[in-house]
DNA sequence: GTTATTACCTAGTAAATAACTAGGTAATCG
DNA sequence: CGATTACCTAGTTATTTACTAGGTAATAAC
């Protein structure tokens, strides 16, 4: 699993288009305006999630995007796997440079935790998230962060 | 929450210290080797694992790293926080540009689904995947690949 | 059927990040 | 003292992000 700023880009676009598609396509131009991506950089997106059938695309005035399926039948993995490459981390590539087994553990072990991860957001889908998004009204307004951040303000007076 | 390379260097290199600390301290040299990381990187990485105090450094012959807390307090969300920089994803930056709260609502949504992620992998330790990881024996022989591949491989041939 | 509007496609590019290289210094053990 | 390790800094290359600039193809409205 792999979960970049791309992916993120993605993921907005598409809850954008699940918010926005109930009465018709959404264009990208909307929704580069309205989330702050460059057009282009949609239409490459798109282009991926397209191939996956996640999305929808309307030729001509009037069109625009659709989802490709239901928005409970769209998980965050499908989305993130569309546009970031799911990377081969382990070297050991199944048997090579594995003499020991214990060697490998630790891949294993992230492979494991990879498959967890991906498992995870399996499980999410577009509708779910809109579901839980609407219990909430406005903008992140005081967006309850967590503990991180102030480790990572003290790892830069450091 | 970010999920990068960095990120699965950095935990991979976390199990590979829990694994192999029972005995004394962990050199870097041994986890480049058996881990396929230069040394360098490593440090790098290592630096920052110190200053978040995941990891405790000692100097001279025999020296190496042990963690810096118990393995079961030490979480993944913990150590890819230390590696990887946690981006704000969000342009709206809590209020501006945010007129109709329509148009943040995704960036909401994103937030929500950002902390689940964190919150995930907060309540994985190192201990628990080590233990979850004894389950299995050698190397990843056919580790179930998701279904996700075929879709990129599909994806590969359109 | 012309025109505007959209998706759709390709190539190139600047900026950021990832991953590494090469040099050091400082502590510590024998 | 000398070897071994952590620890530090400044580069460098490759990859990825994110964007720019050009197109072509379909379609709706006029």
């Amino acid at each position: 699993m792999r979960l970049s700023t791309k992916g993120r880009y993605a993921v907005t676009a598409m809850l954008d288009l699940t918010l926005n598609g109930g009465e018709g396509p959404v264009t990208l131009a909307e929704i580069s305006e309205t989330q702050g991506i460059s057009l282009s950089y949609l239409e490459q997106l798109f282009a991926n999630l397209r191939s996956k059938q996640l999305v929808r695309g309307v030729r001509g005035p009037g069109g625009g995007y659709y989802l490709g399926r239901p928005a409970d039948e769209i998980s965050i993995a499908d989305i993130i796997c569309a546009v970031d490459e799911w990377v081969e981390f382990t070297r050991c590539g199944g048997r090579r440079n594995c003499q020991d087994g214990k060697r490998c553990l630790t891949h294993n072990l992230w492979d494991e935790l990879s498959s967890e991860i991906f498992n995870f957001l399996s499980d999410i889908s577009l509708a779910e998230l809109v579901e839980r998004g609407g219990l909430r009204d406005g903008c992140a307004k005081e967006r309850n962060k967590n503990v991180v951040l102030d480790d990572a303000a003290d790892s830069r007076a450091a």
